[in-house]
DNA sequence: CCTCCTCTGCTTATTACTTAAACTGTATAA
DNA sequence: TTATACAGTTTAAGTAATAAGCAGAGGAGG
């Protein structure tokens, strides 16, 4: 079962034996220096100090005093090894069931994803591009539908107002990250270099002048949910009222 | 002034001049054999057909039948050459002027972006790294913030809501190439693989198991601006209204 | 006209990385 | 004791970015 049909994994068949299959401990030879767990360990240490560029095969290997080689023992290739990453840096969703509503719910369930793209910034970036979900990224979507549940919401409905949510979280994470400078390798200035910009150029730009002179793309207010992340929980307040054929709730 | 104070542009201050500087051209020596602009088209193209993993300096000499070298007469780097190949696949905004209100504004604002994000798949991945935006790309930000204008959002506010938008757009565009496959050499089985993960799982995901029974993870639904869309818009509606103390409008 | 300087385009070389394949040595099962 | 599965290394092939420097074109100054 576990080794089933491969077919519809196209080429990450790799990827879903390591993120969903059991791992057995070899019965002979020599005992394993290293183990699956220790090395994601350390790529994420690595990733979270320096940034996923500064990570590599090699300099996880060195880390240990190891060769790059010896890691292909543990995992197959190098993308692979991303995706254990990222779905261990995720770790388990919330348990959102003492929440009385669905937008408590959502609102603990985006703050404490913030939270996750806060420690591990890198996780962001990585989750956008095309890739095998793992058992713990999955359990965060199921959390978040969960909190659906019950809301007059089609299968399809929820599963966008989900996407909608986590992708305001992960464009609000990268955005305070940015802002903060917090991040060591990105940009720390980005805000002062967009505002030079649009200051040089404010001919061409005379919304975002206007804008930034009453507060836009100044450091980010971390007080409680903030707009955007309000702006969407109301977005889908109105389509389940609308559900409801009543008023908000 | 164009060449003034480089220290707000951090390790971008090489992008500035080539998005933003003028491009003139040089009076000695031999005539050029290429052009910023044509190595830009010709980086494109190659991005567009085989995706940005595939493009590399060395393929895009290799198209004019130069070294990879010669290109870094033109270019100072890769990076940089990316940063113009998304402002110029971004291209310029619409003209929103002759539509009646924000929301249709926007809505129409979303739907050419996601066109662009279409047709230019990669752009969608690329812009979510750490970058100097180009002129194109802070005019549709202007354009946006220009549609919120007389709203009665602070600035920090209208940048926040275009920024809520825009990301939506770029999961939008991510999740539906994903889903129609029309991408090469994305994944095309996505929804089939979660499909088969939840199914082989579903006691771990009964939310999901659920939802994917109403619909959830099928094809998407083209037709008019969708669930997430109306949501993003809905919430950025409350949001005014509330500035507005009045009724939704 | 001649010379020089600049700029183009190319060659060479360096560095960093992933990963295939074959090899060495070890620990356990039979 | 021996066969086997496995750990980690060596070697090498392939890709890629890019530094450094060279060959030659051709306008500018004499």
């Amino acid at each position: 079962m576990a080794e089933a049909g491969n077919g519809v994994f196209g080429g990450r068949a790799r990827s879903v034996e390591l993120l969903w299959g059991r791992r057995e401990p070899p019965k002979r030879g020599p005992k394993p220096g290293l183990s699956v767990e220790v090395i994601v360990r350390t790529a994420i240490a690595i990733a979270d100090a320096e940034g996923l560029p500064a990570f590599s095969m090699q300099r996880v290997a060195g880390e240990f005093g190891f060769t790059t080689m010896s890691l292909y023992r543990y995992v197959p290739g190098k993308t692979e090894l991303i995706d254990l990453m990222i779905d261990t840096a995720l770790g388990p969703p919330p348990d959102l069931a003492e929440y009385p509503d669905w937008r408590t719910k959502l609102e603990v369930w985006a703050g404490e994803l913030h939270e996750v793209y806060h420690r591990h910034l890198w996780v962001a970036r990585a989750v956008t591009d095309d890739r095998l979900m793992g058992p713990n990224e999955l359990a965060w979507v199921e959390a978040a539908a969960r909190a659906l549940l019950g809301t007059g919401l089609t299968g399809g409905e929820t599963t966008d107002a989900v996407r909608v949510v986590s992708s305001h979280v992960r464009s609000w994470a990268q955005y305070s990250a940015d802002m903060a400078g917090d991040a060591g390798m990105t940009g720390r200035q980005w805000g002062a270099a967009i505002a030079a910009l649009i200051e040089e150029h404010s001919a061409d730009y005379p919304a975002l002048a206007e804008a930034m002179r009453s507060g836009a793309f100044g450091p980010v207010d971390g007080s409680g949910p903030q707009f955007g992340l309000r702006c969407v929980l109301d977005g889908i307040g109105v389509r389940i009222a609308e559900r409801r054929g009543g008023s908000t709730g």
